[in-house]
RNA sequence: GGUCCUGUGGCCGAGUGGCUAGGCAAAGCUCUGCAAAAGCUUCUACAGCAGUUCGAAUCUGCUCGGGACCUCCA
């Protein structure tokens, strides 16, 4: 079967075929560690940590870029160019790398309680500034950029003239031209749409490079293409990243690789939507911003508890990665719930003895499973419609519970059924949605102390001594272990 | 103002022109010492108006609502 992504460039579903059969190229824009990751962060990063995991799934050999932008961006600020970085250091009162590595290994913290595979090449904007100049020098030696007071800007106009700027974004230049806003530097450029590739820095900036044209620093669409170009090549299968970096991040991207390479770089363009929070945009701008440490610990006035880092992956995984997804507690909630009984689900499934029936007793519900569980690789195929097969999942669950509960016979199932359903639901749940759960199972002590529990809990039953069977159960309960008694008169614990 | 997306049951969310998405919540029943869990059942929606069609949540038009981008942004 295969694999079909949406395009952004092209606005259509099509065929993945990589560049080089069996391998898969995907950049995917990073973040810009001035700042504690929130909520909104955690989108793109799962999306594209479970595309990375499904294209490994389907045998092909990824490599996955992501970028830790730790320099460059400019910011409007009365009228002076600023560098987020350095203005962050100053509040902070830290080495401009000092901060950096603060927010990125918080970052990578998120990333870890998240279950998110390390991409392959993680490279830094400061580390590769040799490369983005030489970037730039090839863009002048094209006609495409041109210096202006130690700064180099690309030339729009001319690009426009004989490429399709806006494809991308769907925009159009001569409106671009009417609205784009005044930036610090704008009198000096030729055109107002015109972008910078290098900014000649001010004297009180603290990041700053040497350059052919001066003391400066580079733009923020810069280092993506040249780092992209540096590990993936010319031209590469996926760029990803978040709706909003579309334009005119990577419009710019698409401008600067082509002169640059004479190529556009990516095949696949796959961008995310956005988390809203009320129905608005997360964003600094907007002052609704929950930082992901926030998220874990409860301790925001939009939560009502704290929320797992699994509950926000599963509740990202729930909906269509292109369809925005508006965020409140009890939306949270309902997705703990479910996350709850899926998993549980999921550990009686695995529990489940195999059986030798070849044929299924029940036939009719054999063709439903197997049905059912075909139709994962085909969701996921179809622009990884991972909402689909957890709704498949759901409706798994009750088979499972059914056949641990006695209601459905254990030969109903033909045996390679029920294998072929504790593969797709290890390999699904584990492997491409990187869903984890601790049970507890693992930890021999505290198996150990639960075995005495229940032990002591089933005399006092046998003794009717309800108040201490209570006891044990309510006891357990309140540390966060779950004590359930089993139609078959065993009991079961989960944390 | 320009460009684009979107409006699904109490809430969240899938959705191909015709066939029950799913989850959460709620109600009833079964099981159980009690409970939890589980199982079964119920709740059948598609902003409004008009059109195309044998048939539309799905296509077209208009109206109303929401949002994104146009500026740093995941």
């Amino acid at each position: 079967m295969p694999l079909k992504v949406y395009n952004s460039y092209t606005r259509t579903k099509e065929v993945f075929t990589p560049i080089t059969p069996g391998h898969a190229g995907m950049y995917v824009c990073g973040p810009t560690v001035s700042g504690e990751s929130h909520l909104g962060h955690a989108r793109p990063y799962i999306t594209f940590d479970f595309i990375y995991r499904y294209l490994t799934y389907k045998g092909y050999k990824v490599r996955y870029v992501r970028n830790i932008t730790d320099a460059g961006h400019f910011e409007e600020e009365g009228k002076e160019a600023e560098d987020k970085v350095s203005k962050k250091a100053i509040l902070e009162k830290l080495e401009p790398m000092e901060l950096v590595q603060k927010y990125t290994n918080l970052f990578h913290w998120a990333m870890l309680q998240f279950n998110c595979v390390e991409p392959s090449i993680e490279p830094t904007a400061t580390g590769h500034i040799v490369e983005q100049i030489s970037m730039i020098e090839k863009i002048i030696a094209e006609g495409y950029a041109y210096e202006v007071n130690g700064s180099v800007y690309f030339d729009l106009k001319k690009y426009a003239a004989t490429h399709d700027y806006g494809k991308l974004s769907g925009r159009v230049m001569d409106d671009l031209l009417e609205t784009t806003r005044e930036l610090d530097g704008q009198q000096e450029k030729r055109d107002k749409a015109d972008f910078a590739l290098w900014k000649s820095a001010a004297l009180e900036h603290i990041m700053r490079w040497k350059s052919p044209w001066g003391e400066g620093f580079p733009g923020w669409h810069i280092e993506c293409s040249a780092m992209a170009t540096k590990y993936l090549g010319a031209e590469f299968d996926i760029h990803g990243g978040g709706m909003d970096l579309q334009f005119p991040h990577h419009e710019s991207e698409i401008a600067q690789s082509t002169i640059c390479n004479h190529h556009t770089p990516a095949k696949y363009w796959i961008h995310n939507n956005m988390i809203t929070i009320n129905g608005k945009k997360m964003g600094k701008s907007y002052n609704n911003v929950i930082k992901l440490t926030e998220m874990f610990s409860g301790n925001h006035p939009l939560l009502t508890q704290a929320f797992s880092p699994m509950t926000v992956r599963f509740f990202i995984l729930q909906s269509h990665y292109r369809s925005p997804v508006d965020f409140s507690s009890e939306a949270l909630l309902a997705s703990e719930k479910a996350l709850k009984r899926l998993w549980e689900a999921y550990e009686v499934l695995k529990k489940l003895p195999v059986g030798l029936n070849e044929e299924a007793a029940d036939a009719a519900l054999n063709s439903k499973v197997v049905q059912w569980l075909n139709e994962f690789d085909e969701f996921m195929d179809d622009d990884f419609s991972t909402a689909k097969i957890l709704a498949n999942m759901f409706e798994l669950a009750p088979v499972i519970n059914g056949i641990k509960d006695g209601h459905i016979a254990p030969g109903a199932l033909a045996a390679t059924t029920l294998v072929l359903l504790q593969q797709q639901f290890k390999t699904y749940l584990e492997d491409i949605f990187g869903l984890t759960h601790t049970t507890g199972a693992d930890d021999n002590t505290l198996q150990g102390v639960m075995q005495l529990l229940i032990d002591i809990r089933k005399e006092a039953k046998i003794r009717k001594d309800y108040s201490t069977s209570d006891k044990i159960r309510k006891q357990l309960a309140t540390i966060g272990i779950e004590l359930k008694d089993e139609k078959d008169g065993s009991m079961s614990w989960n944390k």
